[in-house]
DNA sequence: ATCAAAATGACAAACGTTGTCAATTGATCT
DNA sequence: AGATCAATTGACAACGTTTGTCATTTTGAT
């Protein structure tokens, strides 16, 4: 009782040979509904479990997936690394966890030492790494199959999961609109991060689509953090006629915007209303909590998962297109938005 | 070139056999200086790195170990997460991290078949895992090596590593108290949850210290989540006399102090002092930024991994007790504290 | 009863490492 | 020189699985 099962011991139980053991644990069809019920019912009864060593010493597959992210592990990185290791048990498979430091000197070599030792079947992206050319570049060389979470650029250079940036913009800014404001901020992120030239877009179309003036000093770019936030919602709103209501790119941006408005002693959502974009951790830490959007950012390292176990990572549909999928996002109204105080003009 | 190099490449390279090989990969003393030097060349040349899997199939060692945590992967998890990650890296070993759904109805069985499937040589729990009954019997159990990061409860049971959490609490109330603060808040944890009574200790200590009357209207239960931070202070800031200074046992609940400041028109830090515990994320997404406590929560992990690694987690001292390192924690004076506005009595 | 197709099994050859134990080398002592 | 012993090295069998090649048995349809 001390050694773990063996596919020998299941096959004794059985009363069939290894070889059909093997059969049902990889899944081939060719074995009768009958045997495979008797060959489960030992598996159930020993407990056994392949060892994943053995399994993948002799064979093509590692069953294992690599999740490379950017230093630290942030709330985004942690639930998409979460996602992924649960889809990933379901098929009996793991996730390393792999911290990139993008800034090292050396970084080239290390990702490649990475790559070389891992001996993985896939590997997930998860931003800012999914566009990240000189990795991506490595990656591609290194001929692993990899699923990116995310991108912005280059989209269909690789498979990947994402959800509809813009169009989730642009339902927040209609429904924004849609409570009365008619001037309404936006900080975006610093130009060179390729998202925020799509989520701006999604807020020029919601303005057009309300036949509401785009007026470019109503947008202030930001930093993704909280006190570039704050610093946007300061200048926003330091104008002579200032925006009702105030949308952040991301969540720590807007509770920067929320921390303005105390400070300007501005009631939320009375006096200004502030949404926010991701439904982090951080939008249930602010007062008022925050209206937001929900990524499925779990959902999404799920996808990328199941692609790669699934081996379709490196297909190509009939148009050319790398394997993706497009998931949904969730408008998260909380209590940070509300109708402007007075209707203006 | 397709296939990476394997031992018997060393080997051939070096002119030794592979046994000599696996020697030095493995710091066998008995290796000559010589040997040693055209066994790591031979290595060095060809980018040898070994393969885990087919190390771990004969030996007793597996070079893995797993990092069990309570469902999501916070900042705190995820910090751990990154600091075993980066200390087993150098060791040529590699990270699981396996969430844990306590809740669920077959907690034990889903547990013990982790146990059983992942053939680590140790495991790192985090808290609030790191004093779970259920989780240790069954861990205990299992016969698997194991280390506790920030254990609450029964210390000694197990190798563990921790802060020090009550001089902690000693020395920022010390600090606030050294401000001119004589009315200093308290808003602690839930009495079930292990550590409040420490963090409270600590406070109560302090105070004794310096001289001032312990008040148990100004000490109130929280559940170390914002909003019931925001509670706390509410009833705290609501009383005839209220306190100058309020110290959350977390930075979550601080930060829902620092809303309830704010919902009352009060200046932090002018009017009311506010103090966090954890240098979370969470201190850096309000505004002021939080005067906190620094957990060293990576250094943590990273020694819960070498203890592992070093095989000490077994280990027992002459006087009996296990393995353990207490490592300091650091006062992160931010915006939020400052002297009272007036001495009061 | 016959035949083809579908299921299964026996066996062997990997996969890359470590463990066991025996063989060789080299140094020291007589 | 020979003996002795420790230090160093090597040969070979595990480890538990997948994969492949055939051979065999079972099944189902006619």
């Amino acid at each position: 009782m001390l050694k773990p099962p063996t596919i020998v011991d299941v096959a004794r139980e059985a009363g069939v040979s290894i070889k059909t053991v093997s059969r049902v644990l990889n899944r081939d069809p060719s074995v009768k509904v009958s045997t495979l019920r008797r060959v489960n019912d030992a598996i159930d009864e020993l407990r056994y479990l392949p060892n994943l060593a053995a399994r993948s010493l002799p064979g093509a597959r590692n069953y294992t997936i690599a999740l490379l992210f950017e230093n630290a592990i942030s709330d985004y990185q942690g639930k998409a690394l979460k996602g992924a290791i649960e889809r990933c048990r379901q098929a009996g498979y793991r996730v390393f966890p792999e911290p990139l430091d993008v800034t090292s000197p050396d970084q080239d070599e290390a990702l490649k030492d990475i790559l070389r030792g891992l001996r993985v079947d896939g590997l997930i992206l998860v931003p800012p790494l999914s566009d990240n050319p000189r990795v991506l570049a490595i990656i591609d060389r290194s001929r692993i199959p990899y699923v990116r979470v995310s991108p912005q650029v280059d989209v269909y250079r690789s498979a990947f999961v994402k959800m509809e940036d813009e169009r989730a913009v642009f339902e927040m800014v209609t429904y924004l609109a849609g409570l009365g404001h008619q001037r309404i901020g936006f900080i975006g992120g610093n130009s060179d991060h390729p998202s925020s030239s799509l989520r701006l877009a999604g807020y020029r179309r919601a303005l057009d689509e309300r036949g509401i003036a785009f007026d470019p000093d109503y947008v202030e770019p930001g930093l993704f953090t909280f006190p570039s936030g704050l610093e946007a919602a300061e200048r926003l709103l330091a104008q002579p006629i200032p925006p009702t209501a105030i949308f952040g790119a991301n969540d720590e941006m807007a509770l920067g915007a929320l921390a303005q408005a105390h400070r300007l002693n501005l009631h939320v959502p009375e006096d200004l209303s502030i949404a926010g974009f991701d439904d982090s951790i951080f939008s249930s830490v602010g007062w008022p909590q925050l209206t937001t959007i929900r990524q499925p950012t779990e959902e999404m390292a799920a996808e990328a998962a199941a692609i790669l176990i699934d081996g379709m990572a490196r297909d190509v549909a009939e148009d050319g297109s790398a394997t993706h999928r497009i998931l949904p996002f969730e408008l998260v109204v909380r209590e940070s938005t509300a109708a402007p105080r007075a209707r203006n003009e």
